[in-house]
DNA sequence: GCAATTTTCAAACGGTTGTTTGAAGCATAC
DNA sequence: GTATGCTTCAAACAACCGTTTGAAAATTGC
């Protein structure tokens, strides 16, 4: 029953380590629904039972083997963005650092395989798009604390947008970031593009990141004329609800 | 074993419509592994063997459960976007047409109860993201030469940016649109931050243009200079291999 | 009206799911 | 040595999965 009386017992880390080793590998392609116990303990080489055993079932094994990737993450970045804040010493913090903050700890964990390695990021990705209640509860619940404090920092550091607009775009930032790293066609695309670039995955979040700094910083959209924002020539599909826009530019 | 011979039989379409709408329902918010069959035909109050019978099977239902949306979207573009060639008459078009090509269609189908609908922009989020292969493979195969064309357009449109950066921003582009409308917490985002606004997909798009607009004509990134993309100060993690930028500045 | 066809239905198919069981293995401590 | 506590193991559990069956029901054509 005791399920985690003896910390560093050589075999038991072990076989824990090929059992998240599995999981991961096979949630990153397959999701969780997707993904069998069997498969898992199968390509483990571990015996069906020990993921009852060591996690007690198949949320403790997915949610733990997702902690203990995206605990170290999340450390890194808080840590990161104190050390900017430190370094400002009060003045306003700049939006590369607060997307730094976001990224670099990304970056480095994608080059450390003991710590992800190059699958990382699709972990990354690969969970913030999966449907399953156990994985969004989770993620929601562990780690909005740090979620809001990256929503001050950005707000800080961008002053001239409204803090509403701002939520908004950081969540479009989120989905960039997670379908790009989760998108089983990026992987495929850059085979096909970068024939013999190795590092790619620090290459690829450095063609994000310009994409995105523009994105935050854009002109504020024009509610008052509805259409412009898209085409100026927009076929008048005329529904003529103005009301909305003008209750919103108050 | 006639699958199809009658095709408007009043009944028969009411069925299939029936299951259509439960299993988009149920896509929407399970994912395709996570939904079965017995939840949908409960909740279309079908029996079990209509599946088998009208679309032979599980992968059947759910590719043309989505190509019913999908297919309307697709022809609505595509048409959209020769409209403004059209009237262009010979000049390059524009990134928002192009942009508007992709998203004006997508919020008249949401707006319309009968073809989609409010859930209409989430079933596309959630199409784009899912891990199964059927559907996977289904969507790529499907609507590959759509996406060839509107790759032209972009290319045509951001003639300044090189053909393949271009390329990683439209798959940053779709990334932030799939998330954004698969994501639950949008939803519930939605309802925190306007209370009352009411016709919000569109608000939402609104939202999303310029974000994108902005992105797509991002300065492009320094690949000579490797840290220098996110922060100035980055702290200098030492792992020093600039061999990598060098080769790819070539 | 009858015959032919299309659609629905309850029931069962073999297979897989996550989870549980209880005995066997195996270190360590005494 | 034996006893102890942790870990592994093969086997089985009930529940659910997608799919199939064959007969009942409904609809169509005449």
């Amino acid at each position: 029953m005791a399920r985690n009386a003896s910390p560093d017992t050589r075999s038991n880390q072990d076989t824990r380590d090929r059992m998240f080793d599995a999981a991961e590998a096979l949630f990153i392609e397959r999701g969780f629904d997707g993904t069998s116990l069997r498969m898992v303990t199968t390509r483990a080489k571990v015996n069906l039972a020990a993921v009852n055993y060591h996690f007690g079932g198949k949320n403790g094994l997915f949610t733990a083997m997702i902690a203990r990737r995206f605990d170290t993450l999340n450390d890194a970045r808080v840590t990161l963005l104190d050390e900017y804040r430190r370094t400002a010493k009060g003045a306003p913090l700049a939006c590369e650092h607060v997307l730094a903050a976001m990224f670099v700890p990304a970056m480095q964990l994608a080059r450390d395989p003991r710590r992800g390695g190059r699958d990382f990021l699709r972990l990354l990705g690969r969970a913030y798009v999966d449907p399953s209640p156990t994985l969004r509860d989770f993620l929601a619940e562990r780690y909005a604390p740090t979620l809001e404090r990256f929503k001050e920092a950005f707000s800080e550091a961008l002053p001239e947008i409204p803090r509403r607009e701002l939520i908004w775009r950081l969540h479009f930032m989120m989905g960039a970031l997670a379908y790009t790293l989760a998108g089983a066609d990026t992987w495929r695309l850059i085979a096909a593009l970068s024939a013999v670039e190795t590092p790619t995955d620090e290459l690829l979040l450095r063609r994000l990141a310009p994409f995105l700094v523009a994105g935050l910083r854009a002109p504020l959209p024009d509610f008052a004329d509805p259409g412009a924002a898209l085409a100026a020539e927009e076929r008048p599909q005329r529904t003529a609800r103005n009301s909305e826009a003008r209750s919103r530019a108050a």
